[in-house]
Parts: structure tokens; sequence; C-alpha cells
DNA sequence: AATGAATGAGCATTCATTCAT
DNA sequence: TATGAATGAATGCTCATTCAT
């Protein structure tokens, strides 16, 4: 008698363990040798289970790819509304937004590299993932630059979507640049730095 | 008078048009199908050539995607390079960048979505085009940048190399941003907004 | 009693069988088509089963070449070794050498032209089987001729490793011959007459 | 005007010199990498002439190897008619013909190869080559033969036509393992030695 | 649920041959 | 005759997916 055979709970938090290893084997996988690169059967040898078995928990190594995705995301905007609920002020949550990104990132190569390199390899991919979670993950930035402009903290002849987009990019280039670095260096960090080019502005006053 | 001199210029002219004609098609087929999913026999049919052909002007497909890559860099930093010299204060220099950056891509969506999509699809790519002129062409920001604190017009204290990623992480974003819209837009209009963003920041003074 | 202790047996067994039904469908493929323009799918056809399966048992289609001659070999050998050691003299030994060789290649005409005719189709493979059972096998006809020398009943001047050289070429030849032959006749009566040669030699006494 | 244009001998010689420069390359080739690996662009090259030229003198990478066997086969042949015909005695004939067989290939090793190797690739070339010269070089060793026996010097009861494959299986054997050797050795003194078996035999008197 | 042997579609690349010049 | 650019058929091997156990 197994023990994934003696109650439910224990039996869900197996499956569930089954598919969290799965996606944390997928992530080391895809980092190291790129979504095309990668076989099922590197995923399955990673998470010690036979390759057949990764089809009982998704429909095929796309869906691998998506879930990654998806709960790396899903998890990300959850914890970042609590988060930003705790602050008031829209330039200390704009400040906020760019230290999680930058400190969730940081303290995961691997799956930066799945969110910088592999779901960018195709603009199916990135179609899906834009209207996925990324879509709100921009909104949230984008209220909180409208709430700015609304309190009169900041200017408001800057178009909040665009500016948002702005801030996205500009953190993710902060990203892409850390894991194509030869060398190891903190990411967090550059949040304050980012903020304070766009707070201040380039010119000098 | 022998005879490569009187054929050689419209000789060498074959052979760089169907050296061209190879990379227009491979352009249209990544951008339509990505790189890993296009098969050498596609790029051939666009091209209107034998498949075998395509091994007469490139070593593969890999090499296929490369010269597309260096091809288009080239021109641009080349172009960009003489546009820039035409002008003195950093600050319309660095407009000048922005507008350049956009209109090029904007002006050949096919050629964007290569840039912009199948070019990240690998580390192993990302770090051979970062290697390439990609590095030239942050360099060439971050000069601007340091030109513009030497002369006063830029602040002091943003480090010109992290200022330059950001600028360049903001035009990547709208040039993608653009290329997943369903709705087609004018991008290079977008230089200006994201020009006045950065010179005069978001907070209001 | 384990699981594996019970399966165990047909469970190898079943392996063997397609691993050797695959060397069998080569044998004749290969003996057919010649191995150049022998085709993985080829095999696959003949074994009954799918081309990918080739590649669970087969590093690929030269493995499966080098495998029909090891097999054989050492078969041949182990076979030829237990058969010699129930003779006492050299000379009949020499003899049920050369019945041997007769009979074993006779018997399998397709396995015959894969030893006679594929396996000599480049100076790489030649060279690996020379290094293989091959030298093994000349070697026991020079340990042989040796041992009639000792023992007396043949001629010193002759050196061992030449004559050994000389008969097995002498057996190949046999052998090539009655595969090109357009009618078909028993190969193995040949031995005797080959030895009947060496035996005695040319000239009138 | 072209030296060949000029008139009929020349022209032909010219012709002919190429032809000959052809098979001269390919012989060096197939040696080299095997008539399979072998590209009629490395023939060509090696011959210092464009791929095509090629198929102006031969039909095809075949018909080049063709030719290379019946050029030498011819050559040898009538060579060995030539230097037989000075000689009296069977016996003697038989001696001089292992000399020829392996003074001619000792002497060209690329030759050699192609001769004991690649054309030995196929039972489709084995077949059409023993049709071709090869029988007839056969056919010179078993009248041979024949006449010694005819002449009382060889014993009658040994049938020509085998005898006549034994020796040159054993002549046969002795040029392959020249060319296998790792060790350079002079290949024609062995003539004697295979003569000197066949003649005494192996048993002791 | 788990396994892993079997499947077979899919594809980059090579190279003998052709033919316009 | 000679060229060599162009052709396009041909194939070994991989690997995502299935399914009997």
């Amino acid at each position: 008698m197994t023990r994934s055979s003696r109650n439910g709970a224990p039996a869900r938090a197996v499956v569930a363990d089954k598919r969290e290893a799965i996606l944390r084997a997928a992530v080391k996988v895809f980092a190291r040798k790129g979504f095309f690169n990668s076989k099922v059967a590197d995923i399955a040898a990673e998470a010690g289970i036979a390759d057949g078995t990764v089809y009982l928990y998704f429909k095929g190594k796309e869906d691998v790819l998506h879930s990654i995705f998806d709960r790396a995301m899903a998890e990300f905007i959850t914890e970042g509304k609590k988060e930003l609920a705790l602050l008031e002020k829209p330039a200390d949550k704009l400040r906020r937004i760019a230290e999680l990104h930058l400190e969730r990132l940081g303290a995961d190569r691997d799956l930066a590299v799945v969110f910088q390199v592999e779901l960018r390899g195709s603009t199916k991919f990135m179609e899906e993932f834009s209207a996925a979670g990324f879509a709100e993950y921009l909104e949230i930035i984008q209220k909180t630059i409208e709430d700015g402009q609304r309190s009169g903290d900041f200017r408001e002849d800057i178009k909040p979507v665009l500016a948002a987009k702005i801030i996205y990019g500009s953190l993710d280039e902060m990203v892409t640049n850390w894991i194509l670095s030869k060398r190891p260096y903190p990411l967090a960090p550059l949040a304050y730095e980012v903020v304070k080019l766009f707070y201040g502005g380039l010119l000098r006053k």
C-alpha cells in the first residue's frame, strides 16, 4: 500500500509534488539547453521520472513551458499585489515594483533565463503570453502611474500606457543583461538606479 | 579588357542578388514561422531557388540568421553614425537615435520580428549577437550620454552604461509591443514620447 | 521471488529476439543491396519494425554491420576452438579448419556475401575488422601450423605466419568465387581439394 | 588558336592526357577516402579541372572506377603475356605470374587499395569485374597449370581451375595484408615464398 | 498512476549530374 | 572543350508522443 493510496490530501500533495518536480526540472533544463533543444526525456530524467509520466501532468512540451510561465506569473502578481497594498504613495509603489521585478528574477537565474530567452523564441508564444498574465502586469504598472498623476505626484503629460511599457522594457533589459553577463552581480540593486532615472529625468534642471 | 572586368560587375551583381534574395526570403519566412519551425526548403521556395542553392551562399540555416543580423546591424550602425555626425547637441543625438531605431524597425515589420523574436530564442544566439554589433550600438548610446554629461546637458549622477541600457530597453519594448499589437500603428512617432520621459523624468517638478 | 527473476528470461528473450531480428534482416538487406545502398528503413521494414526502433538496439547503420561481424565471428571462433580440441594431429586440424570455414559460410549465402563483399568495401572497415576477430582467426591457423612443424608433420622452411595467410586467402577466394558464381554448388567439399594442394604441393615428386 | 586545335595528334594526346589525369586523380582519391565517400568534386580538384569536365570523359563516378580497373587490368595482362612468352617452363611462368602480381600492385599502393578494397564494395561491381579482365587473368593461371600438367611438371590430380583460384587467392591475400599493414615492407619478395609453398606442399616428405 | 519500449513523421544537408555560357 | 552555378532527389537520425503492461 503506497503512501498516495491512503487518503485524498496526501495523494493530491504527491500529485502536486510531481507536477512541481516536473516544472522545476523543466526550468532547469530549458535554461541550460533552450526550449527547442530540450528533450522531454531530459526533463523526465532531471525530474527522476519516466518519459511518459510527463504526459500525465502536461499536454506536451509546450504545455510545460506555458505552465512555467503561468505559475510564476500568477505567483508574482499575487505577491506583488499584496506588497503594493502596503504602500501608499505611487512613487513608492513604482519603486517597489521595480524592486520586486529584479529581486524575483535575480533570485532564480534559471527562471530568469526561461522568462527572458525561451519565452521569446516565437511570436506565437509571445502573443499567448502577452494575452496572459503579462498584460495584467503591465496594467498594474499603468494604474500606478495613473494614480500618481491623479495624486499630482507624476507629470500629467506622459501617457501612462506608454510609461508603463517603458518602465517594463527598462527592467526587462536589466534582467537580460544580467543573464548574458559573464560576471555575476546582484540584480536587485539596479532597481534604485532605474527608478532614479525615471523619476528625475536625464536632463539637468 | 579581360573577361572578368567586362562581366565582373554584373556577375557580382547576380551573386549579390541571389544572396540578397535568400536573405530577404529568410526574413519573411522566419518572421512568419519562427526560426526553429522554418525549413530551409521554405526559404528556398520563397526565394524561388532550389534547396541546395542556399548552401552555395550560406553554411546553413543558422548562418542565414546570423547574416540577416549582421547585414542589418552593420547597415543600421553605418547609417546611424552618419546621421549623428550631423548633430551637435547630445540631447538631439539621443532623440535621433530613438527616431532611427523606431523608424528602421518600424519600416520593415518582418525584419523587426526577426530582431525582436527570433534572435532572442536562445542564449547561444543572444550571446553571439551581444558580442557582435549589438554591443557597438549600446556603446554609441553610452558615449552620447557621456558627451551630454561632459557638456553639462545631462545629469551627472546617472551611470551612462546603465542609462544606455535603459534607453535601449525602452525602445526595444516599444518595438516588441508594436509587433505583437493586433492593430497597426506607426512606430516612429513614439520616439518623441520615449525621449520626453527620459529627458524630463516622471516626477512633477 | 522478485518480479525481474520471474520475467527476466522472457523479457531478455524478447529483447534478444528483436536485436536478432534486426541483425538477420540486416544480413539479408546488406547482401541484396550492399551496405552503402541499404537504407535503415529497408532493414526496419525487413525486420517488421519501425525505423526508429533500430536505434534502440544499435548506434546506427554502421553499428549494425559491426554487430553482424562480431556476432558471427565470435560464434565461429568459439565453435571452431571446440571442434579443434577434439582433434590431435595438426594436419587433421588444418583440414577441419578449412571444412568449418567453407561449411559455415556455405550454409548462409547472405552472411557470406556480407563477409566477402560488404565488409571489404572500405579500408576503414577492413582495418577495424582486421583488428577484431579476424586477427584471432589467422592466429589459430598459424598456431596449428607451428604445432605441425614442432611435431614434425609439416616442413619447417615455411613461415607459419605466411602460410596461415596463404591458406586463409585460398579459402577466402573459394568463398568469393562461390558467391559470384551464377550456378549454385556446394562449397564445403572444396575444403578437401584446397588442403590436398597445400599438403602435397603442386610439383610432381 | 589553342594547342589542341592545331592538329589531330596533339589534340588526341591532350584528350588522353586529361583522361589519364582524371584516372590518376581518381585512384589517389578513391584510395584515400573510399569510393562511396569520394566526391566527384574531389577527383576534379585533384585533377585540376572543373567538376563538369569529368563528365566529358566519363559517364559518371562509377564509370571512372570501371575505367581504372579496365585500364590497369588490360595493361597488366598485356605486359604479363609478353613476360610469360619469354619463359618456357610452366613452373617458371607461375613464379613469374606471382612476381608480376605482387610487383605491380606493390609498386602503386593507391592502385592496390582500389583493387583490393574499393572494387570489392559491392556484388554488382565484383560481378562485373569478374566478367571482365579478371576472368582472363584467372584463365592465364589455369592454362599455365594445365601446361605444367601436360608437360609432366605438375601433379595431375589437382584441378587446374581450382588451383588457379587458390593461387590467385593467396596472392590477393598477400596484397590485402600488405595494404592494411601499419608497417611498410616490400611486397614482391613474397612471391617466392608463396610459390615455394605451392610447389613443395606443406607436408614433410 | 507509472513505466519505457515502440513508433514514425519530420528535416537539414550532401553531392552526382546537368546545362547555359 | 571547359566551366561551375544550380539543381533536387535522397536518407540517416531524432525525439515528441503513445499505449500496452
